[in-house]
DNA sequence: TAGCGCCCCTAACACTGTTAGAGAGAACGC
DNA sequence: GCGTTCTCTCTAACAGTGTTAGGGGCGCTA
């Protein structure tokens, strides 16, 4: 029992983080930690497996440690940090979007903090079955932003050249699409205040529908 | 000039349909189209290129087919309509979603499409800016739904055999989590409605922006 | 001491995307 | 008509991927 899941999954995080997705590799992963690549297989049914359990430590990180964190008076301001928390916990990895979204989700420690969730809403008088429209709408919203934001914008900053905004000006002709233009600014650039005002969307839009 | 792009990106399509993300290999492009792999390096600079042209030339057509079709009096019921046939055109393919989310759209037609979108909001008195922020937010919503929903569920409607709801009540404690399993149908099921009432929450809580 | 189960290894398989380089055949300039 | 060039497709190969089979050392227990 020298080598347990849990430090191949730190390994694999680490990875994740310096060289994207595409660099966690099993051998990769295997020589982090001093060993060959059929080893990992003692632990873990495949690599979609040790994804899975990658993916799952993200969001538990994200439930233990934000997501119950400061009691909110009220409902709408706890919604908007519960998205705000998870796009900022996903952008920590590289990829982080994209490798959540593809991977399945097990640990029961995930459970208790959508329980805690519920019962907040429950205790400002919104069913369970309401709630999970909001979570669920919230939660798509944030991983399909976040994948895009992360396929053009790398976790320090830096920008994928086939996305700049010049290389998105030279390609639309400004005489025959003078407003897809003018908001180049508004679908490439301000990737924080542009995902809030969305999630703020969001979360009055499921204030109207309870009114 | 015998293999065109064109029948190259049918061919993948085609294969994306068959047998998913994973079974859209260059050498089975190739052998479709009775030709070997390297030769589609003539036309495609990588494999990601081909990717891009596949999702590219999925959005054209739901661009051009159902999005400027019906004239409607509400931009609400454009909006709805956007986010509506967007879904179903990434539904028509398995890993529709996924496939497009990961790849750049250059296709100048997807302009077209938008700078009419932009046009019709501007004639109900909105400006572009806020036109985007709300094509925006559609999008990122429909594309993380439809990324989750594909995870589980096939074009066909069969089941990934590791969602059902009999696997989900397993694993969720009925004592320590009732109301997380109260919600099971409301999570893992009735994708049509759920992904309508979410969409219907985003325009609603855009029209209540604007106000 | 004998056996057994845990853990890690080497070797290999069937794939993947991708490149180098050769050759067939049409198109073009002289 | 001839030679050259360009377009297209091929074979062969490379480095790398996930994954499996099977061997062997080490420590525990009977």
């Amino acid at each position: 029992m020298r080598v347990g899941r849990e430090p191949v999954v730190q390994a694999g995080l680490k990875l994740l983080n310096t060289g994207g997705l595409e660099a966690v590799t099993l051998r990769a992963i295997a020589a982090e930690l001093g060993v060959k690549a059929p080893t990992l297989y003692w632990r873990f049914k495949n690599k979609q497996d040790l994804v899975d359990d990658m993916a799952t430590r993200v969001l538990v990180d994200w439930a233990e440690a934000s997501h119950d964190g400061p009691a909110t008076d009220t409902w709408q301001a706890w919604a908007l940090g519960y998205g705000i928390s998870l796009r900022n916990m996903l952008l920590r990895y590289r990829d982080g979007a994209r490798m959540v979204s593809g991977s399945r989700l097990t640990d029961t420690r995930l459970y208790a903090s959508m329980e805690r969730a519920l019962q907040r809403f429950q205790s400002h008088g919104i069913a369970p079955a309401d709630a999970a429209l909001c979570l669920t709408t919230v939660y798509s919203y944030v991983i399909g932003f976040t994948i895009e934001q992360q396929a053009v914008l790398s976790p320090q900053g830096e920008r994928d050249p086939r996305y700049t905004l010049a290389e998105r000006d030279a390609l639309v002709d400004a005489e025959r699409y003078p407003l897809s233009r003018s908001i180049g600014p508004e679908v490439f650039d301000n990737y924080d205040v542009r995902f809030e005002r969305g999630l703020r969307l969001v979360v009055a839009g499921f204030e109207t529908m309870l009114a």
